[in-house]
DNA sequence: TGCCCGATTAACT
DNA sequence: GTTAATCGGGCAA
C-alpha cells in the first residue's frame, strides 16, 4: 500500500489530480481497492454540477478540497465525488470504476452478484458495493471512514471522453488505467496515452 | 407548484 | 439496441 494521502493532494487543479488518482486504493471501511476509472469536472465546465454555481446540491462541492460530494443519480443510483482545488473553485473528480481488492465478501453481498468485474465497474455500483450514500456528502476524505493511498509504481494512464454527459462531450477528461479489466467501459483504441504517471503522494 | 431530465443500471427484445 | 425504474434539482410559470 501506497502513502496516505492527505489533503494537499487534492489541493491542485483537478487536471492533476485525476490522472494521479489511476491506481490510487480507495477504501471505505476498509471495502474497496485500486482506483482504474476517473473523470475530472472542472467548474468552468457545462457538464459540471458546479457550472451553474452554488445550490444546495452542489454546496460540497464549493467548499475546501478533500471532501466527498455525493449525489442521488437517475433517482436511483449514489455517485461519488472527491473535491479538488482550493475552497471556492467547485472542481471535483467522479469516481467510475474500482478493481476491487479489499472486503470482497462485503461487496458481494451488498451489490447482490459475484463477478468481480460487475462489482465495482460503473460509478453507481462503486458506490453500492463500498456503501456510499447521501450519509458521506461532505464528509473528509482524509479521515475514517474513508482512506485513501497514492499509487506505489507508475502507471500506464490513457484519457478519452467522458460517458454519459450530453455537454462538453469533447473533452477528454475521463482517466484510466490501461488495460484494466474492471473499467466501467473500454477506452476507444488508440486513446491517448497520459504517459507512466510517476507515484506522487503530496 | 409543475414539468423535464439526468455524471446510471439491469432487464428486456 | 431499447427501455423502465425512480426522484430530486433547477427552472418556468
Amino acid at each position: 500500500m501506497g502513502k496516505r494521502l492527505t489533503r494537499g493532494f487534492f489541493s491542485r487543479s483537478v487536471h492533476e489530480v485525476a490522472p494521479d488518482l489511476i491506481g490510487a486504493v480507495l477504501l471505505v471501511n476498509g471495502v474497496g481497492g485500486r482506483l482504474v476509472e476517473v473523470e475530472a469536472y472542472h467548474h468552468t465546465d457545462p457538464a459540471a454540477h458546479s457550472f451553474i454555481g452554488p445550490t444546495e446540491r452542489n454546496a460540497v462541492m464549493f467548499g475546501p478540497p478533500g471532501y466527498a460530494y455525493v449525489y442521488r443519480s437517475y433517482g436511483i443510483h449514489w455517485c461519488m465525488n472527491l473535491v479538488c482545488e482550493p475552497a471556492g473553485s467547485a472542481s471535483a473528480v467522479l469516481i467510475r470504476a474500482i478493481e476491487p481488492t479489499e472486503g470482497l465478501a462485503v461487496m458481494r453481498r451488498r451489490r447482490g452478484v459475484a463477478d468481480e468485474r460487475l462489482l465495482c465497474s460503473g460509478p453507481g455500483r462503486v458506490c453500492e458495493a463500498l456503501g456510499v450514500t447521501r450519509a458521506h456528502n461532505g464528509l473528509a476524505l482524509t479521515a475514517p471512514p474513508f482512506a485513501i493511498f497514492a499509487r506505489k509504481g507508475d502507471e500506464e494512464v490513457i484519457a478519452g471522453p467522458r460517458i454519459g454527459i450530453t455537454k462538453a462531450m469533447e473533452k477528454p477528461w475521463r482517466y484510466g488505467l490501461k488495460g484494466s479489466r474492471f473499467l466501467s467501459k473500454p477506452f476507444a483504441p488508440g486513446a491517448t496515452i497520459v504517459g507512466k504517471m510517476p507515484s506522487r503522494a503530496r
